[in-house]
DNA sequence: ATAGGTTCCGTAGTATAGTACGGAGTCAAG
DNA sequence: CTTGACTCCGTACTATACTACGGAACCTAT
């Protein structure tokens, strides 16, 4: 699967080729030389890519995956395990707050049952109880 | 705690004034007379302006938040329960999201231990087993 | 009653993360 | 060797959610 063009690369890693080449503009992807064609991408740029979108998913903005990146590769691990520790306590944080969202979103659908004749006071699910 | 100023609302609600008329303009808050003087907030709209920031932590955009706000006036069931549900299943997978970036972290922060004398691979610790 | 802090209001600017466009160049299948 | 799809590049535009500014009006504590 080597050599791919930005087209298949971006496909590759679910997402358009506008954003493969932002991510280019913004330091986060490499352009490699286009020997006179076209630029050619290997699997070692779609890890990077796929990386990127996965450190996306655990929270981290395009600035501090760009730090990331850039600690990979100077091997800084002390920076490195602050970041990773800091982003764990706010996912942490997250999820516990997901969890309530979720509790009061379950409120709200049970209260809200269709045929229940009271009202549906979708304010009030969302407050602590 | 009735008639609040703007001040006393946004820092009721831990937001900032300029964010409370933010949301008035996008008619997520009522922006109640001013007789002769300045606008009085009652703990009405502080439950709602609460509201607005706890739906937003459940991942509610500021227009949906506008549509279940308008669904709590209107009381319309079946329209806020899909709401409801849609959310559900987004805030479970988004938790799950969050779980498995929580264990690359662990991973990243466990493997760049400080003394560790072998590489620091921050792209690795985000590849899927 | 006056000084200093708030409020009011419209308009403008910021940050983040893309998304779109258009014309020229390049590639690959028939 | 043409044709249609894809790439390149710079620039511009979008959406979301704020955040800032400035001058006039208002409110409150001394």
């Amino acid at each position: 699967m080597n050599a791919m063009t930005i087209g298949k690369l971006a496909t590759a890693g679910g997402v358009g080729v506008e954003t493969v080449r932002f991510y280019q503009r913004r330091g986060l992807l490499a352009e490699p030389d286009r020997n006179g064609g076209v630029r050619r991408y290997d699997q070692t740029d779609l890890t990077r890519l796929r990386f990127i979108r996965t450190a996306q998913g655990a929270g981290f903005t395009l600035s501090e995956i760009a730090e990331l990146l850039d600690l990979d590769v100077t091997n800084e691990r002390a920076r490195a395990r602050k970041l990773a520790n800091n982003r764990i306590e706010e996912i942490d944080a997250k999820i516990d707050a997901l969890k309530k969202a979720r509790q009061s979103l379950r409120r709200l659908a049970d209260e809200c049952a269709e045929g229940s004749d009271g009202r549906c006071p979708i304010i009030r699910a969302f407050e602590p109880d």
